[in-house]
DNA sequence: CTTCGATAGTTGTACCTACAACCATCAGGC
DNA sequence: GCCTGATGGTTGTAGGTACAACTATCGAAG
């Protein structure tokens, strides 16, 4: 059992992770896509704006809330701009800076695409899990994260309900 | 606690989720890209060859095994083979179908590329985890399978060390 | 042997993302 | 007030993926 290996329980569980790690992304996206024309990226930048003060943020906020990068989100807030579902203002606190906010009729597109969403969520992952395997996919959840985001980035704002 | 919505525990777990699903792909994208000049799906789609009886699969074999399209994966492949790290060769037994040969070269490629990856894999989620919770991962990525990937075509094949 | 639906793969178009170059503004030192 | 490095954001170019249209072959029915 060499160190630089994996065992052979690493080894099916790291397949099985692979495999949803290739899996739900894409069926996430296709209910979005298919139900609301959202990408699931889109989707979430919306509505970590509905759950920000105002219903707005910083360019370089949102990104860091969704690991994005600055060149991707403002593509995305561009085109989200044109569908009137987010306004952008230039910040009056910094000369630089560019703020998203949320329309009524973003507010209005959040609204009726949450439900289904969470159907999707509740289908695909948590109708297969009993509350104990709910309970240590958090706690693994936790410790996976301390290592890919040690800043805590992407848990800093508040996420909506999914 | 609305059956529509999650409940605390679950909204806890799904935040923790979402976010390594966003994470993880590219954190091992990084290393791929930046120490084989490799993406993931490159990787997988050699490695999954390097297991298969002669090195060798049918287009339409490595694209169930994989969770690609066969557009997808024919682009993949031509830019493999422009590489040299596989060749094209049409099937004996069936006209239509093309065969996927990974190259001497292709081989040393992904034996000198793996190290790197499980290393990587390593350091990324299992150092995090302790042996039970392996365990409760491998479960957990079972259940969750069953309903993403019914037919099981992503573990059909032989997946690789990692 | 001919026909017809199904299967295997490729290619064209459109869209999305990454990377780098770029512009504007801010903050601190002098 | 002026420089200078750092920060916030946008845009051009290149590369990868999805969807649909297309070609070619297979297999079975008649």
């Amino acid at each position: 059992m060499d160190e630089q290996w994996l065992s052979e329980e690493e080894q099916q569980a790291w397949r099985r992770l692979a495999a949803v790690l290739e899996l739900l992304p894409g069926a996430l996206d296709a209910q979005l896509v298919r139900d609301a024309g959202l990408t699931h990226f889109d989707y979430l930048a919306l509505a970590m704006l509905s759950e920000a003060p105002d219903r707005a943020l910083r360019m370089s906020a949102l990104a860091a809330g969704t690991n994005a990068t600055l060149a991707r989100l403002s593509n995305v807030v561009r085109r989200l701009e044109g569908r009137g579902l987010v306004r952008r203002v230039p910040s009056p606190d910094d000369g630089r800076a560019t703020d998203v906010v949320l329309t009524a009729a973003g507010w209005d597109k959040v609204v009726g695409t949450a439900p289904g969403h969470v159907a999707t969520v509740r289908r695909l992952v948590f109708d297969a899990l009993d509350p104990a395997q709910v309970d240590q996919l958090r706690v693994i959840g936790e410790q996976l994260l301390a290592r890919l985001d040690p800043d805590h980035r992407m848990l800093a704002l508040q996420q909506p309900g999914t």
